[in-house]
DNA sequence: TTAAAAAGTTAGGTTAGTCTAACTTTTATA
DNA sequence: TATAAAAGTTAGACTAACCTAACTTTTTAA
């Protein structure tokens, strides 16, 4: 059995790889996602390696194992099924739910994960439109276009919103940034790396961190 | 904030205390019962001491101060919501219920309890027939009898059970002894204190512990 | 009423997860 | 291609929650 630390470490592991399309990370980006020091990173890589979790070795870059890779999913289901959950039963905003998923995420119940994915109809995208792995811990990767990289002057539909912080997810949605919402990116200025968007109709000017958090296709 | 195992030792101070309708417990009991040695016990009972969450000196016997009280009875009022969540929405049977509540109320999300509570529309028991502390932290301590007390050949209703081993509950199930079965002691057997019942018109023999956790009216 | 038993505490040690400060290796570039 | 910057590691320390072994205080009962 996994700590929560550990299923912590894995999970920011498969988000930093598989969900970005690369192979492996570094142990700097890895301790900066998860809000530690380097050094406690590496501690923590050292006893993931020892129970096969992660392949590393010293000064190397990390990838993570088939094992470890299965545990991470199941994390990264749990927590999306719980997020659909607050959602869709309990009333939660979208910029609420991430926070207690967080906490979710770590309850030990097979039976619990089969029931709620029953409950809720067993969905396939959460709130924020990431998709929910299967049971058979199968993670859709769906190549991701970025507003930062989409062609300008054409109109795109957001597909999804990266989820971590309430604030942001409050200022996407004032702006009228939707799952679902026609986008289309009107200019982009060099200088200071802002974007001119449309948004259902409506202009609105967002910064480079803004554009690359929305996810359209 | 306090940590998952400071409300465990909360808890089980108003287990032991509170829902027996007694006004103090000591440190090898409450040990006891969370599992853990009398000197770790000792450890915990000085940090909550300057915490002001209890009333305690050297040698003495432990009572909960009033904020004490108050955050426990929030952590019992989420597990039995949680509890009967499980046991309502998501199939859950009674022995396996408490298991997952026992993580599930940790979780840190007034929001989370008060839909919960919504959805579930405001149950005053749980699935062990357990009260349920109300939102303004109400705790009804109904003045219990159990089966080792019950008068002899009197029937009466089966109102709870406790709910900690899994294993004890299927056994209860197994006999037919459910919330609002009728139930009579015809017998006390002196030389290995067990007790020859009849539930709902059926003839069983148990042990004095198996009797020390049905609760009767 | 005192001695044994029960209850409770203290001291010192362990593990998980974190830190800082100093160090080493790798990489990027002048 | 040498060296500075970036990336990563090591050593030593801290806290929370646990342990064992030895000790002290309180209670019980002969």
């Amino acid at each position: 059995m996994l700590s929560n630390t550990e299923e912590n470490y894995l999970k920011a592991l498969v988000h930093l790889t598989i969900e970005k399309g690369l192979k492996d990370a570094g142990t700097n980006e890895l301790a900066q996602l998860l809000g530690v020091k380097p050094a406690t990173a590496t501690d923590m890589l050292k006893k993931l390696k020892t129970k096969k979790l992660v392949d590393y070795k010293k000064y190397g870059r990390i990838t993570i194992t088939s094992p470890g890779r299965k545990h991470a999913i199941e994390v990264i289901r749990k927590h999306r099924l719980w997020e659909t959950f607050l959602f869709e039963k309990l009333h939660f905003s979208w910029d609420e739910v991430h926070e207690v998923a967080e906490q979710l995420e770590h309850i030990q119940s097979k039976k619990l994960i089969d029931e709620l994915d029953r409950l809720l109809g067993f969905p396939s995208v959460d709130p924020h439109g990431e998709p929910i792995p299967s049971s058979k811990g199968e993670l859709k990767v769906k190549p991701r276009i970025t507003l930062a990289e989409a062609a300008l002057k054409t109109t795109h539909i957001v597909m999804g919103v990266n989820d971590d912080h309430a604030e942001f997810l409050q200022y996407v949605d004032k702006v009228g940034c939707k799952i679902g919402a026609k986008i289309k990116v009107i200019q982009r200025h060099a200088f200071d790396d802002s974007h001119e968007l449309e948004i259902n109709g409506k202009k609105a000017l967002v910064t480079a961190k803004f554009a690359q958090q929305i996810f359209v296709a």
